[in-house]
Formats: structure tokens, C-alpha cells, sequence
DNA sequence: ATGACGGTGTGGCACCGA
């Protein structure tokens, strides 16, 4: 089985890319992040005819979640249980595998602008409330993925100025104490499970011709709970797509569980 | 550097992202 997120931003003007990538990446499981578009506006038939179905939690201009499967997602919860949001940032399914089912929790993470901000408090409130809904989660479903962009930066590996950037936004000692407890819940950052390339990232500027220059973070990630872990093969991030025209600003991030 | 780039919604720009 391959699982993968992909913050898209904006599905309307990327969803050829998308549909290009899953005909290259025929992952089972695609989950995607600010979408930019309503219920209504989603292309549910072009991705059905690509051979996926789609659970959509979608939001006019802003924000937007969807978990993309080839077979069906069921018992499908729309942003954090217990934790009153407006916005739409999270959507979990449960996908039946041929031994065994998985719960998939795609987030995309609040920003936070910078420490300090009132969008900072929200970041710290959201990840309060997501840590405490997903300890009840793991409960009733222990064989868990939760990925999508986190906007953290788990250490200094993941971005390129480990010390211009101390403690700026996606780099402070209170975001990675959130990623920490989350880790502490029984998750694993499915990345660093095995040997990687340095300076490896998810996300590179628009401006400044940050790509070409690898100046990137790496804040998009896949986590796997203790139960999963024995199945995990492989974890990577797929440059490719940023070469695009009209790309992304991240790129997807693909692990591979086995399957018994 | 209150910048850069890109998408959206509005309306002749502002807001947001990371």
C-alpha cells in the first residue's frame, strides 16, 4: 500500500498535475491539502475516472482537505473532534486493506505567521486539540497514518538555515514540542525511519529562486503509529513535481507499508 | 526589507501563505 500527501494550493488550476502524477504514482491513498475550493467545486468525476474516490471537507479560497483512495473510505470525520474550527484543516477515513484496515488523518496544520501573533495562539490551540482527539483516535483505531503539512520543522535537518531561522515561525522550541507530543502519543516520522539525502525538503519559496537554490523546509509528513510500524518500506519526497509549470510550492511525500 | 511569488476575490488592489 502507498500513501501520500500533497499540499496542492488550489486544485482548480492543479488538478491536471495531479491527475499526471497519479497516472506516473499510482498510490493507493492521496491526501490533499488547501484545495481553495467549496464541496460543489470539487472534480469528483475526473478523479473517478482516474480510478479514485474522494472524501472532500472543502472551503471557499482558503483552506480545504480531501483523502483520495482507490477503494472506499468510510467513517469519515470532518476537522477535530472536541475543538470548534471554522476552517477546514483536517478530514480522517478509515481504508480497508487487504489485511486490515487503516485510519488515515490528513491535517493541513495551521500556519502561525509568527510567535507572538494571534495566529500563533490558534496553531497552539489546533495542535492542543488535535493531540487530545487523536490519543481517544488511537484508542479505537490503533493501525493509524497521520500526515499532511504540519508547517514544523522537526529539527535542524529540515531547513536550510538552522540558525538564521531559530525560533522564527515552523522553527520555534513550542512548535516541536507539539510535533514531540504528538511523537509521544505512539507515532513515528515515517522520513527519518530510514537513511535520507541531506538537505532534503518539501517546501521551497516562489521568490528568490529558492528551489533552484534548495533553500526549502521540509514541513510536510507522514506519521505511522507503533502498530504500522513493522509494515513501513520506504519514505520519500518526490522533487519532481516542482519542476512543474505553475507548481506547488511542496511537493509530495510518499511512504510505502507492506502489505501481509 | 513592511520586499520577493502565486492564487483568490475584488475591483483598479488587498490578503494570505511559509
Amino acid at each position: 500500500m502507498k500513501i501520500a500527501t500533497w499540499k496542492i494550493k488550489s486544485l482548480t488550476v492543479r488538478l491536471p498535475q495531479v491527475l499526471d502524477w497519479l497516472a506516473a504514482n499510482p498510490v493507493d491513498v492521496l491526501c490533499l491539502q488547501e484545495l481553495k475550493l467549496s464541496d460543489d467545486k470539487f472534480p469528483l468525476k475526473e478523479l473517478e475516472a482516474a480510478g479514485y474516490q474522494s472524501a472532500v471537507f472543502g472551503q471557499k479560497t482558503y483552506n480545504g482537505v480531501a483523502i483520495l483512495s482507490r477503494s472506499p473510505a468510510r467513517d469519515i470525520v470532518k476537522n477535530i473532534a472536541g475543538f470548534t474550527d471554522e476552517q477546514s484543516r483536517v478530514i480522517a477515513a478509515t481504508v480497508d486493506m487487504p489485511d486490515g484496515e487503516v485510519r488515515v488523518v490528513n491535517g493541513y496544520f495551521v500556519n502561525g505567521q509568527s510567535p507572538g501573533s494571534e495566529k500563533f495562539e490558534y496553531k497552539m490551540k489546533w495542535l492542543n486539540g488535535l493531540r487530545d482527539w487523536l490519543r481517544e483516535e488511537l484508542l479505537t483505531h490503533p493501525r493509524l497514518v497521520l500526515l499532511g503539512d504540519f508547517n514544523i520543522t522537526v529539527d535542524d535537518r529540515d531547513t536550510y538555515d538552522p540558525e538564521g531561522l531559530r525560533e522564527t515561525i515552523h522553527h520555534t522550541t513550542e512548535e516541536r514540542q507539539h510535533f514531540q507530543a504528538l511523537i509521544d502519543l505512539g507515532l513515528l516520522d515515517a522520513f527519518r525511519m530510514f537513511d535520507q539525502p541531506e538537505k532534503s525538503y518539501s517546501w521551497w519559496d516562489y521568490r528568490e529562486m529558492a528551489f533552484r537554490r534548495n533553500r526549502g523546509l521540509r514541513i510536510d509528513h507522514i506519521l505511522v503509529s507503533e502498530a504500522l510500524k513493522p509494515l513501513v518500506r520506504s519514505c520519500v519526497i518526490d522533487k519532481l513535481p516542482r519542476k512543474n509549470e505553475r507548481p506547488s510550492d511542496h511537493v509530495p511525500v510518499v511512504a510505502e507499508l507492506a502489505t501481509l
